[in-house]
DNA sequence: TGTGTTTTCTACGTAACGTAGAAGAGTAAT
DNA sequence: ATTACTCTTCTACGTTACGTAGAAAACACA
């Protein structure tokens, strides 16, 4: 769902529905969907707040309204917020991460404030 | 939904619908549950694998298949997966945490390897 | 063999999601 | 203006999961 046009960066239309079809980096080539379809879904994207139209050209075009990224981060909270003891699972999760990972976290830790250590990795 | 369950620590039976009733430490006292909708969930949990029972004796008595925090962890792990890149949704967590958030992970972070740094956390 | 308890089967309403046809709105060319 | 074509909105249907529970089958014990 989102998947296919949470990759997508900049604004579209149902253009988006062709790029469907040609997965740039991926296999099969899937059947086509019905432009009304993800009309349908863009909407329902819009309402939830997922995604941002801009309704001044008649093809609208559509933009999320949060990267990928903080999506999902975003989401990580939700779930991590959903529980009373949060470093219990923050243990649990930190328990699970490769080697590498953690020290990417310890690195993006490693500055207690500011967003100077995030800088790097911001973008 | 697990919610009331997940919390409960040990094992138990239908005695858990009365459970559901004087939340120990909630507020509303909710409408009885009938016996019959906990066992269908517990089914349902079942089949998932959120919880296991021990068919053995006659009330059957359920016990979760994963801590909370487990599960809680496993699901973040779950999010963080569905993103190509990891590490810009990390940045992303990690930069919305609290401070003291902050310096908890850090501290788990602390020992390089081995579950030692775990421990005083782990339960 | 009853009788009460527990579990399984079946079922219904609700809500979200994937998918799309039919109809309406806009726009450009004739 | 009328037409022709393109987008968008409305409406709709099938599917799946969830919350809830009644009816019926399984058991266990007196």
């Amino acid at each position: 769902m989102d998947i296919l046009w949470d990759s997508t960066e900049p604004l579209s239309a149902n253009e988006l529905r062709d790029l469907l079809l040609n997965p740039e980096a991926s296999a099969a080539s899937k059947k086509p969907l019905a432009t009304t379809t993800i009309l349908t879904v863009l909407s329902r994207l819009e309402i939830k707040g997922f995604v941002s139209r801009d309704r001044s050209n008649r093809p609208h075009v559509y933009t999320y309204a949060m990267s990928r990224a903080d999506h999902t981060a975003e989401l990580m909270h939700q779930v991590l917020g959903t529980v009373p003891d949060r470093t219990a699972v923050l243990a649990r999760f930190i328990g699970d991460v490769s080697p590498q990972e953690a020290e990417t976290m310890r690195q993006l830790l490693g500055a207690p404030a500011g967003p100077t250590s995030l800088s790097a990795v911001q973008e």
